[in-house]
Formats: C-alpha cells, structure tokens, sequence
DNA sequence: GGGGGAAGGACCC
DNA sequence: TTCCAGGGTCCTTCCCCC
C-alpha cells in the first residue's frame, strides 16, 4: 500500500488523528512553528468517543457519499461531453475576463485577535499571557501567545486547556467590544464614508478615491490608516489591498497580525497571486467544498478552477461554476453593495442535555421572552418561526411554521414554538433556538 | 413552470 | 471538575399549489 502521501488513502491508518479534521484544524495566522500533528494527537485523544465525535464522523461519511457520487458522474462523461462543457467553461471564462474590473482599489482591514487584544488593553496584567476569550465550551478568540500552542478560535476550551494547561480564560464582553469597533470605524469612514462592516472588528473600504484625491498609493492609506487605528484604539490591526474584495481579503491574512499585504492593479499580479493559492484561503469555500473539488477533481489552487472549467460546467450548477471559476480568475465584488436589511432574527441556548419536557417548555419560555424583547427593540416582526434542536447525539433538526399575521410578542411567538416542540415530543436536547424570518415594520 | 414554504447544509466571524 | 457557541447569510432540494 504506497499511494501519495497525503491521499485520502491514508485515513484510517495507524495515526487516525491524522484523518480528525475539525473547523479548527486548518492554520491560522500566528500558528506557524506549531507541532501540527503533536495538536491534531491532543485534539483527536480528547475527542474520540464522544457524541460529538460521533456526529462528526456521521457528517464525514456523509461527505464521502457526495464525493463518490460526484466521481461516479464524472466517470460517466463521454469525450463528447467533455469537449461540450470545454466549450461551456471556455466561453464562460471569457465572458467573466471581460468583466474583470481593475480600476477600483480595495482594502479589508482585520483586527488582530481582537476581543484577546481588547480584554488585554482593559486588564494590562494579561499581557503576553495565553489568553482565551471564551468558556469551557468554546473560545471565541485566542491571543498570539495562546495560538503558539495550537489554540484557536471554534475550539473547545477544555482542549485549549489540555493544549496549553496556563491558558488564561475571560469571559466575553461584547459591550467593551462595539465600543473599540465604533472608535475604529470612526477611522475607517474617514478614508471611505461609504465602508462596510463585515463584523465588530471586520471592514471593507474602497479607497480609490481617497488615493487619487490625496495623490497617494494604497500601501501609503493602509499604513496611515493603520497607524490611525492603533492611535484611536490602542490596538492593531492588518490589512489587504487588491483591486476587489475577494483578493484584498486574503491579502489582509498574509501579513497578520500587525501586518499588510499590497498587490497592485494589475492583472498579471492578480494572476500570478492566484497561481498558487490554496482555494481553502477563499472566502465561501469551506472544509467541504475544499474535500470535494481536491478528491473529486484533484484541484488545491485557485488557478486549477481553469484547468478543470469542463469538469466544473458539467458537475456543479450555474452559479456554483460562475463562482468557481472567478476564484481561478482572480475576480471578486469592485462595487459598494447597497445596504441590505436584516432578513432574520435569532435566540439559541446550549444546555446540559435533558429530556424533561417540563425543563424543555421552559427554556423555550425563556428563549420566546428573549426573542420577542430582541424583536421588539428593533421594531421587528416575523411570518416564520423556526425552531431549532440539538439532540444528545448533536444532531440538529429545524422544524417551522408560517403564521397569517407578522409576529413579535411572546404570546404569540409560544403559541407556534410549543406546537413544533410538542410534535417532537419525547426526545432529549442539548440546545433550543428559535429564528424568524422577519421583515421590518413600518 | 413558478412561487412559497419547509428542511437541511455550507460557510463566515 | 469542566466535555464542541451563537449570531447571521445564502443555497439546494423537495413538495405543494396554482
């Protein structure tokens, strides 16, 4: 049995926790000089056998059928199906080159370990401590000292312990959090009045205006810009500039933390960044779109979109080829999108599994009050109540009902909530959430 | 066929 | 000791009804 190193073949071996991919496991910035395998060892050892475990590789085997099945399609092509969808992405590839915009320049910034860096801003005596932001169950944010162990951001913190056993825990403070994130989007509207957030520490600018305004490069706006964040705050962060977003968000990860990365508008440097980029740095391409075109289509770099166009057309739909084969192009968004409203609303809460309906009716009580007090501050209301389980076994189930009339009072949020939770009825749940679908009221 | 509703997933921070 | 979050968006598939 010698196939290629690093082939699905692999997995199942003698080192299963090799094969253990967790959301966490892929690097992040500050985890380079990691004992990646000594990580994925702890992770897996404190992992196996759990329900959770358990439902993880439930998903795996899931994956593993969509990839077979992708394989056996892809078998099944003719070489006149190939040479029709060439033609396809061919002509698809042209289409999208002649769209290619380079005359707007963007930026993301990103702050570094930002709820880590402010809870050390606040409380001094943390500094250059393993820090994690977070609880038992889940860190939030990880600082640089913490990510030298491996310890990260989705991760479980009883494993950041084991990993890191003087990890430092403080517990989320999303007020002192918007408040940094305001004194940095007053820096952030100076060099684009019209920047978008993605998150608290999060943003995208379109800074051609500013540069040719002031006579002044996009590497000169993100230094100054950075500078002008750090003196506002305190804090750092990093920055990407690249002629769309797509690629200005990756830019902004290279040079983390304290960092920025500059690529010019320039379609040969766009190209040639592309060339080798792994398609896992993309934004939208997650653990399973990234398994499926490596094992189904052998593609890793973004460039390889191209080669594989044909296979793309024929497997994948419209919009997920269109997609796919901007990535390999290099292209993303060049215009401020139009302020969109918020499409839902929601309330979760995990708990100690139970299947006490008594206990389960009354988290739902509170989880209806919580909702119904949320909607009504924003002046919300919503037609569609979907309730949200998590089983012991950490299986998720939503279940929904549309009501006549928009909604937003407890009253009437219990009356359709109890109705689904009753038809699930007996079952024993580690979470209960509730999302609407809401629409603004005038 | 198309639109709306329901269920499930992928992905992001 | 603890034992894998909570807030979103968007997409696909299926089904029903017009």
């Amino acid at each position: 049995m010698s196939s290629a190193a690093g082939t699905p073949s692999d997995c199942g071996g003698h080192r299963p926790w090799q094969s253990y991919h967790t959301a966490y496991t892929n690097a992040k910035a500050g985890m380079e000089g990691v004992d990646r395998e000594k990580v994925q060892k702890v992770i897996y050892e404190m992992s196996k056998g759990s329900k959770y475990f358990e439902n993880e590789q439930k998903k795996e085997a899931i994956t593993k059928l969509k990839i077979e099945h992708l394989r056996a399609q892809c078998a099944k092509l003719t070489d006149n199906d190939i040479s029709h969808f060439q033609k396809v992405a061919e002509k698809k590839i042209l289409e999208l080159e002649a769209s290619r915009d380079l005359s707007k320049i963007w930026l993301h910034t990103d702050m570094d370990a930002f709820y880590a860096a402010v809870e050390t801003l606040e409380n001094p005596s943390l500094k250059g401590k393993p820090l994690a932001v977070g609880s038992m169950s889940m860190i939030a944010t990880a600082s640089y000292e913490a990510r030298k162990f491996g310890v990260r951001a989705a991760m479980p913190g009883f494993i950041g312990c084991k990993l890191c056993p003087d990890l430092v825990f403080v517990r989320p403070n999303f007020g002192r959090y918007t408040h940094y994130s305001g004194l940095a989007r007053k820096v952030f509207q100076r060099y684009d009045p019209n920047f978008f957030a993605t998150s608290l520490d999060e943003a995208y600018l379109d800074i051609t205006e500013v540069c040719s305004e002031r006579g002044i490069t996009g590497e000169e706006v993100a230094s100054e810009l950075r500078d002008a964040v750090h003196q506002e705050t305190g804090l750092t962060c990093s920055a990407g500039v690249a002629p769309n977003r797509m690629i200005a968000k990756v830019c902004s990860d290279i040079n983390k933390p304290n960092g920025q990365f500059i690529l010019p508008n320039d379609r040969d440097a766009v190209t040639t960044f592309v060339s080798t980029l792994p398609i896992r740095k993309i934004g939208g391409i997650g653990k399973v779109t990234e398994q499926m075109l490596h094992q189904v289509l052998g593609i890793s770099t973004c460039q390889e979109m191209l080669q594989k166009g044909a296979f793309l057309c024929a497997l994948f739909s419209e919009g997920s080829t269109d997609f796919f084969l901007s990535v390999g192009l290099g292209l993303g968004g060049t215009e401020t999108p139009e302020h969109r409203l918020r499409k839902s609303m929601s309330c979760e809460r995990t708990f100690s599994a139970t299947n006490d309906s008594h206990l389960l009716f009354e988290k739902l009580d509170n989880l209806a009050e919580n909702l119904a007090d949320d909607m009504q501050k924003e002046c919300l209301k919503g037609r569609t109540l979907t309730l949200k389980l998590k089983t012991a076994a950490f299986e998720v189930r939503t279940r929904a009902a549309t009501a006549q009339n928009y909604i937003s009072s407890k009253e009437d949020i219990l009356i359709y909530a109890k109705k689904l939770l009753k038809a699930e009825m007996p079952l024993s749940l580690r979470l209960m959430g509730r999302v609407a679908n809401v629409s603004l009221q005038w």
